[in-house]
DNA sequence: GGCGAAAGTGGTAGCGCTACCATTCCGCAG
DNA sequence: CTGCGGAATGGTAGCGCTACCACTTTCGCC
C-alpha cells in the first residue's frame, strides 16, 4: 500500500516538485512564474514543461499567506438579483476574467450592519482591492475601508468624500432631470413613486422635489414610498395608492424601470392613456423599457461601464499609478420615449 | 521608532497574541473557535474575552493552508444577469450568509472552455464544495468535478448521471406542459420561440416538439431559434420573424419570460389580440408575469429553493450524511392566466 | 487501591509558498 | 590581476494556522 506523499494535501504536485523536475530551486520556480523576466529565458522554458507536465497550479490560500496579499477583489453589492448591480458586477467580472485576480462577492441586502460584517471577513484575507457599492457607509464601516491597506472603490454614486476612489453619476440630477423632463412636457400632476427607498433612491426623490419646488409644483401628497423591495407588481400596488391619494395625477417618475413597468400595466389594466392621461418617466433604463408599449421613458446609467472603470482604477492604483482624477462621473443620459410624447 | 512586530503581515492580531493574552496555548484557541464543545468552559470564556479585546479574526488563509481544506463553496453559474441564475445565486448566499463558507462565484459565460478554467482555478483551493449549474459538463470538467475531493451539486436540471448530487427539474417537461396547455386550449400553429438555445433551452424545445409531434401538430418551421443573448427587444423581434415565416401562426410557446414580454408587446404594438388571436407561454415565471396586461402563462421554477436545497444537500455531504437520495427533482407548475384563456 | 479510559491541554512540525539575504558568476575598470 | 557591480540563482526562515501526538489530570470501575 502506497502511504500518501503527506499526512495532508491531496498530493498534488507542489512547486517542490515542480523545481525537482526542472533541476532548479523552488524560489526559482516561483519568480518564473510571477515575474518571468528576471528568470533567464532557458529556465523559463524548462520549468514551463515540468509545470505543463505536472499540470501544477500554484496554491493561493500559500500563496497569499506567504505574501501576506491575496490575489482576490473584494465586492459588496446590496442585491443580487436587482438588475442594476447585477450589471455592475458583470462588469467586474469580465474586467477581471483575464487577470490572476478572484473575486470575493458578499451580498449586503441594504444592511449596514451586513456590511460592517462583511467588510471585516473580507478585510481578513487582505485582498488586493475591494469595491463597494454606495457612498453612505456607516463610520465602522468607513474605518475598515480606510484601514483596508488596499485601494478602494465606491460604486454607482459620486460624492465630494471618497474613501479612496470613486465611480459613479449624481442620482439628484438624475432624479431633477427625468421630473424636468415630465414638468416641459407639460406634466403638473406629478407624481414620485419608489420601493425600497435605499440612500440612491432617497437622492433620485430629492432631484424629484428640487425640480418639483422649482415650478411650484411640489406637494408632499404626490410622493408615494415603502420601504419594501422593488417589484413589478409593486408598482402597480403602488399607483394604485398614488391615483388614491390623487385622482388629478397626471405623471410619475419612478424610482426606478420595475416599478415603471408595473405602472405601465396598471394604466393598461385600467383603460388609462399613457401619455395622454399620465406620463410615465422610469430610472435606468433597462433593455425592456424601449420595447414595451408605448415604449418608457427612462434614464440612462451606465451600470457595466461603471463595473469597468472601477476594475481600471483599482488595477491602476495596485499598479502603483493611482489616477489623478480619484472621482469619475459617467453621468446618465435621458432616453425620451412614447411614455411622455404627448 | 518602534519595529514593526514581523517583516510581513499587517500587523494584525494572531492566534499567537490571543493565546498569550489569555494564557493558554495557541492550539486551544485554535480549538475554542472551532470546536468550543471540546474546551472547558472556562478557557472559552478567557479565550473568547482576549479575542473580543484584540479584535482577533483567523486569517482564512493560514487556515486553508494549514488545514488543507478551505471554507469555501465554488460556484459556477453561466450568467449573473439572467435572472433565473441571480436567483439561484441569491439561494446560495443566503444560505450560507450565517454559515463560516465563503463564496467563490463563477460566470461561465456558457461556455465550457471557461467552465474548465474556471473549475481548474477554483479546484486549486481545495473548496469545500462545487456547486455547477447543468448537467452538460465537457468530459474535461466532469473528470475535475469527479477529482474535487468534495461535494458536487449539479443544480438547475435532472438527469440520470450526477457526478454527485443534483437539484433541479426537468426542462423537456417544462416545455412539453407548456406546450400541452396551449394545445388543450385550442391553440393550432403554436410557435417556439428560443434565443440562447443552451442545453437547457434545448430540452424544453424537444419538450415542445413531442407534445407536437404526439398531436400531429409539429411542424418546423414553426421553431424560431437564435443563438444571441435573450432580451426583450429580442422577443420582439423574433415574433415578427416568426409571423413573417408563418403569418397563420396562433400560439407561442417563448424559450424564457424575457421573450415572452417581447412577444406581448409587439402583439400590442401590432394590435394583435391576446390571447384571442395568438396565445402566450413563458417560462420560469418572473414576478413580472403575473402583473402584465394581460398576465402572462409561464412554467414556474423553483429558482431560489434549487439554491437552498444545492446548499443543503453540500452541507450534509460535509457533515458526512449525504442523503439517500441523490437527485432531487423539484419539479415546476403551470401558472394559468389570462395570456392562455380563451 | 490500582488501572484504564476519557477529557482537557499543549508542543512540535509542518501546510505550500515567498521575502530576504547570500552566493555565484560574469564582465569590465583600474 | 584585483576589485567591484550587477544579473541570475538559491538557501533559509518564516507567513498564521492546524494535524498529530503526547502529556496530565480526573473519574469510574473492578
Amino acid at each position: 500500500m502506497i502511504k500518501p506523499r503527506s499526512r495532508r494535501g491531496g498530493g498534488r504536485p507542489t512547486i517542490a516538485d515542480v523545481a525537482r523536475k526542472a533541476g532548479v530551486g523552488a524560489i526559482t520556480v516561483s519568480r518564473a512564474l510571477r515575474e518571468p523576466e528576471r528568470v533567464s529565458e532557458e529556465l523559463r522554458r524548462q520549468i514551463q514543461a515540468a509545470v505543463d507536465e505536472l499540470g501544477y497550479v500554484p496554491d493561493p490560500n500559500a500563496r497569499a499567506l506567504a505574501s501576506a496579499r491575496a490575489e482576490v477583489f473584494g465586492v459588496l453589492v446590496p442585491s443580487l438579483t436587482n438588475n442594476v448591480f447585477a450589471e455592475v458586477v458583470r462588469g467586474i467580472y469580465d474586467s477581471l476574467s483575464a487577470s490572476p485576480f478572484r473575486i470575493q462577492l458578499g451580498n449586503t441586502h441594504y444592511s449596514g450592519l451586513e456590511e460592517e460584517r462583511l467588510l471585516q471577513l473580507f478585510g481578513s484575507q487582505r485582498p488586493a482591492a475591494l469595491i463597494v457599492a454606495g457612498i453612505d457607509q456607516t463610520p465602522t464601516s468607513r474605518k475598515l475601508l480606510e484601514n483596508a491597506g488596499c485601494p478602494v472603490v465606491q460604486v454607482m454614486e459620486t460624492g465630494p468624500d471618497p474613501v479612496d476612489m470613486m465611480v459613479g453619476f449624481s442620482h439628484l440630477d438624475g432624479g431633477r432631470a427625468a421630473t424636468e423632463h415630465l414638468i416641459e412636457a407639460g406634466y403638473r400632476r406629478i407624481g414620485f413613486i419608489g420601493a425600497r427607498m435605499d440612500p440612491r433612491s432617497q437622492r433620485r426623490l430629492a432631484g424629484y422635489r428640487a425640480a418639483m419646488e422649482a415650478a411650484g409644483l411640489f406637494d408632499p401628497r404626490l410622493v408615494t414610498t415603502t420601504p419594501v423591495l422593488s417589484s413589478v407588481s409593486l408598482g402597480r400596488e403602488m399607483l394604485r395608492d398614488a391615483l388614491a391619494k390623487v385622482p388629478t395625477l397626471d405623471g410619475v417618475f419612478c424610482n426606478n424601470d420595475d416599478i415603471a413597468l408595473g405602472v405601465l400595466f396598471e394604466c393598461h389594466r385600467a383603460s388609462i392613456a399613457v401619455p395622454k392621461t399620465i406620463g410615465i418617466v422610469g430610472f435606468n433604463d433597462l433593455d425592456m423599457m424601449q420595447v414595451a408599449f408605448p415604449s418608457v421613458t427612462s434614464i440612462r446609467t451606465h451600470r457595466y461601464e461603471i463595473g469597468r472603470r472601477a476594475v481600471a482604477m483599482a488595477l491602476a492604483a495596485i499598479a502603483g499609478n493611482r489616477p489623478d482624477q480619484r472621482v469619475i462621473d459617467l453621468g446618465f443620459e435621458l432616453k425620451r420615449r412614447e411614455s411622455t410624447d404627448r
